[in-house]
DNA sequence: TTCCCGGGCC
DNA sequence: GGCCCCGGAA
């Protein structure tokens, strides 16, 4: 475990980081606002999905639902239709769902306290703290994979499995709390560089996990299920069972939960986007 | 802990 | 074929 770290290696670390921002900091679209709403739909699309991926999505959903109002009111059929090809469905239920919350809740406005950013839904501890950072400038240590390759690789060189509660505090220690948000955009260039064309830093943390098999598995068959629907809707059950070639067990089960995490609704053996 | 999801790249 | 991704929720 590395502990003490001089006030020279913060400088040192820290000048290393903005370094290579300056030279190969990413211009994306996200950065260019203020907007608290456009900045959460871009931090929920990048929750496990890669920057060119969402480049494009992130566009094209804000040219359709440019405010929180314009999400809350919409159909969700139409959300989960321009959220095909992000993968993780649930977030676009979630994102909706917080976006009628700050309605509710809070009279259309984004809270700045952390503690109130996480209760609303899809927003864990790595999003608030980072829509905290981006879109209020308040500057608060968190970690995601890129930071961690970051911190890993300048702090922990010959460690095998490093753990973020030893990651954090070096994080809070090394904050530029005057910028926080051009901090944490270098952190996150600087870390993303690192991972191409060589053995990804974030191997050696003690969290890294491998992703299993896509093909064949159940997340396959939610995707096709919704997916169906969404192409079909009032789809009759016994057209699910012969266009899936599902056992009817786990279809049904399948079925049950996309119903419980609000996705789909069922009237006398129908299906509908809910 | 486990599950969610998808496509591009090596 | 394995790898990766600006995690959240149950």
């Amino acid at each position: 475990m590395q502990t003490d770290v001089t006030t020279g290696e913060v400088n040192l670390f820290r000048n290393t980081v903005l370094d290579h921002y300056r030279s190969h900091g990413r211009h994306l679209p996200w950065r260019e606002t203020r907007d608290p709403y456009a900045i959460l739909v871009s931090e929920i699309m990048l929750q496990q999905t890669q920057v060119d991926r969402v480049r494009e999505k992130y566009l094209e959903f804000l040219a359709i639902f440019p405010t929180w109002q314009d999400l809350a009111e919409a159909e969700l059929s139409r959300v989960l239709s321009l959220w095909q090809g992000l993968g993780y469905n649930r977030r676009a239920v979630a994102l909706q769902q917080c976006a009628r919350a700050v309605r509710e809740r809070f009279g259309g406005t984004l809270p700045h306290e952390v503690a109130e950013l996480e209760s609303l839904p899809g927003i864990g501890p790595y999003t608030a703290r980072a829509v905290a950072a981006f879109a209020f400038d308040i500057a608060t240590p968190f970690i995601e994979t890129n930071i961690r390759s970051v911190f890993i690789r300048h702090f922990f060189p010959h460690c095998e499995s490093v753990r973020d509660a030893d990651i954090l505090p070096l994080v809070e220690l090394t904050l530029d709390r005057g910028n926080p948000r051009q901090w944490y955009y270098a952190l996150m260039d600087y870390g993303a560089s690192l991972k191409r064309g060589q053995t990804n830093p974030g191997r050696k943390s003690a969290h890294h996990v491998r992703q299993s098999p896509f093909r064949g598995s159940n997340r396959e068959q939610r995707s096709l299920i919704l997916r169906t629907i969404l192409a079909e809707p009032g789809v009759p059950l016994e057209r699910l069972e012969e266009k899936l070639a599902l056992e009817g067990a786990l279809l049904a089960r399948n079925l049950e939960q996309l119903e419980r995490e609000g996705f789909i609704r069922q009237e006398s053996d129908r299906f509908w986007i809910r």
